[in-house]
Formats: C-alpha cells, structure tokens, sequence
DNA sequence: CTTGACCTTGGATTTAACTCCAAGGTTTAT
DNA sequence: ATAAACCTTGGAGTTAAATCCAAGGTCAAG
C-alpha cells in the first residue's frame, strides 16, 4: 500500500492531482488508514498508469472516464467502441494540427517577409501585413524598404 | 461612427466581444454619444480588423497588446522586435504541433491495431495497450485474437 | 516533548477568451 | 405611446486540469 506522497512521487505526479482525480472520479484508494490516510493498492496503481498512459496519447480526463468505465466492463462494449473513442479523439487532434499548420505557414510568410534587422519598423512588412486587408502576406507590393540597402533580407529577395 | 452593435456585425464578432476587448485595453471607442453609446471611428475599425487579423495567425491577447503598442509607436521599435514576436510565436506554434503530431501517430497506431468489429472489447488491442507498461503498442504480441477468425483487421495482419 | 515531514479537508485561484445575465436607459418604427 | 431592438453597467459563469492555501491532525526521530 502506498500513501499519497509515495504513489505521486512514483508516477511522477503531484499528490494534489491525485486529490483531483479522486475528487472527479477517476481514481479513489483503495482504503484509508486508522488515521484516514488514503492508502493505494497495486491495482490502484495501475489504474494511474492506465490513466497517464491516455493522457500521454491526447485523452481528456472526461475521455479517459468514459474510457475507464469500459475498461472496467470490458465484456459489455465492443472493440467498435473503443475504436470509436481513438478515431474521434484521433479526427479532433487532427483538426487541431491542421489549424495550428494553417498559423504556422501565415507565421512562416510574416517572418519570411521581415528583414529583423535593428531599423525602425516604419515599414516593417510583418505589421503592414497586419494592417491591409490582404489575408497572405505578397511580396509582391514591395512595401519594405528601408533607408539603407544594407538589409535586405526581405521582399526584394523575390524581385 | 457606428454603434457597437453595427461594428460587430461588420467585422462578425459579438458586441460583448468588443466590450471585452475594451475591458482588457485592446480597443477603446474613440467617443461615446450623449447618452453613453459607444462610437466606433472608421479608424476604430480598422484596428480592430488589426486585431482579427493577428489573432488570425495565432497570437494571442495578450501577444496583439504587444502588437498594438509597437503599431502605435513603430519609429521606435525595431524590425528586429516585430519579427522576434513573430518568431517566438512561431516557436510556440511548432512546438505545439509537434506534441499533437505525438498524439496523431500513437493514437492511429492504437487504431491500426484495434479490428473495430462488435465483438467484446475483452481483448482489444488498444486497451491492452494503455494497461500494459509498453510506452507503444506492439503488433508482434499478437495480443488481439476473438473467437471467429471472421474480423481480422487487426494485428494479425502484420503476421 | 518537540520538530519536521507528512497527511486531512474545504475552498479559492489560475489561464484564456469570451459569454451570459439582470436591471435598467435609449431609439426607432408603427 | 408603446413595443422591439438596441444600448448601458457590473458581475458571474464557462472550460480544463490542476495548483495552492489555511488550519489542523499524525507519525517517526532525537
Ligand atoms: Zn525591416
Ligand atoms: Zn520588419
Ligand atoms: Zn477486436
Ligand atoms: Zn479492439
């Protein structure tokens, strides 16, 4: 049996989380000691690793709920349930990726486009690209042109 | 000058939102009417257009502050800091899609493995795989078997 | 017998960006 | 003149997953 501390030291978690997780139904101990302290099983135990183990693949705490309660009825569901819950967790991430590789490419052509050098950023192109109505960025308007020549790592590549 | 309402359906954001914005110091209409509306200056638009467009590429609130306070003061800013902001969003965005990309491939690994047929999940690869100690799934263990050899789209097809 | 490490509980706080509500004032159209 | 549609304010609620706090009980060592 461990104590709190002991169980949160080994699978590297705060005892405070554990706490939550029994607050929200996701792991209780076992038992209690005479002077009421939570005392956790190897079973106990396992049951966390089960947990950070879906949290370690994308799993919400609710998620990995719903994902416990099968997995305490195995008999009762089917591998299409189960399934089901990985390739919708699976499409949500996959959603998420493609709108973060949507900022990535904008932040990519924003960064492209700005010399980052010590001139004022009067014209700098990464702020007139914020400020036009234009949705991508276009080298094309040649809108960055600093005083000196000496910087040029921006639009006048391309031209 | 339009009224809050009018500057939220023009640029699709709710009043509320603009209200918050306001709260929060990113957008402060430039005059109210005699009895306390709110007026938005065709000016007033436009930075909120700033903003939309910012947030547009991932920057946060917090992030477009720093953006605005640099777009209202450019001469004493450098390209330098505008394209550090860039840059470190950037970093953040990449960092980020690299953890979902660790999410993407173990959960579709976990899919491959499961057959997703109505059988009962008592020996379903994907739950075999969050109990047991391995960090990924192993399709070597032939670990997911049902009594009819009728659903086999599961490891065996590795075997 | 006292210090320090550990444990208990309940409740408050954090982050981000809204979103909603209540109670009331204003404008506009019929 | 009255109803609908709009606006005001302050403040509360939402989501997720913890994290922190205070006041106090327990346990082992010295
Ligand atoms: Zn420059
Ligand atoms: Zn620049
Ligand atoms: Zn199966
Ligand atoms: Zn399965």
């Amino acid at each position: 049996m461990y104590r709190i501390g002991e169980l949160a030291k080994l699978c590297e978690v705060k005892a405070d989380t554990l706490r939550f997780y029994e607050k929200h139904g996701l792991l209780a101990p076992s038992s209690r000691s005479d002077s009421g302290y939570r005392l956790y099983s190897e079973s106990d135990a396992e049951r966390l690793r089960f947990i950070l183990r879906a949290k370690a693949v994308g799993f919400t705490l609710a998620e990995i709920t719903e994902l416990l309660s099968i997995e305490l009825d195995k008999s009762n569901w089917a591998c299409a349930d189960v399934k089901g819950l990985v390739d919708s967790k699976l499409a949500q991430v996959n959603e998420k990726i493609s709108e973060l590789n949507h900022f990535q490419v904008s932040l990519q052509r924003l960064s492209d486009a700005c010399c980052g050098g010590p001139e004022s950023a009067e014209h700098c192109s990464i702020l007139e690209a914020l400020e036009s109505n234009t949705d991508n960025i276009k080298c094309e308007n040649h809108a960055h042109h600093h005083d000196k020549s000496q910087y040029t790592k921006n639009c006048q590549n391309k031209g």
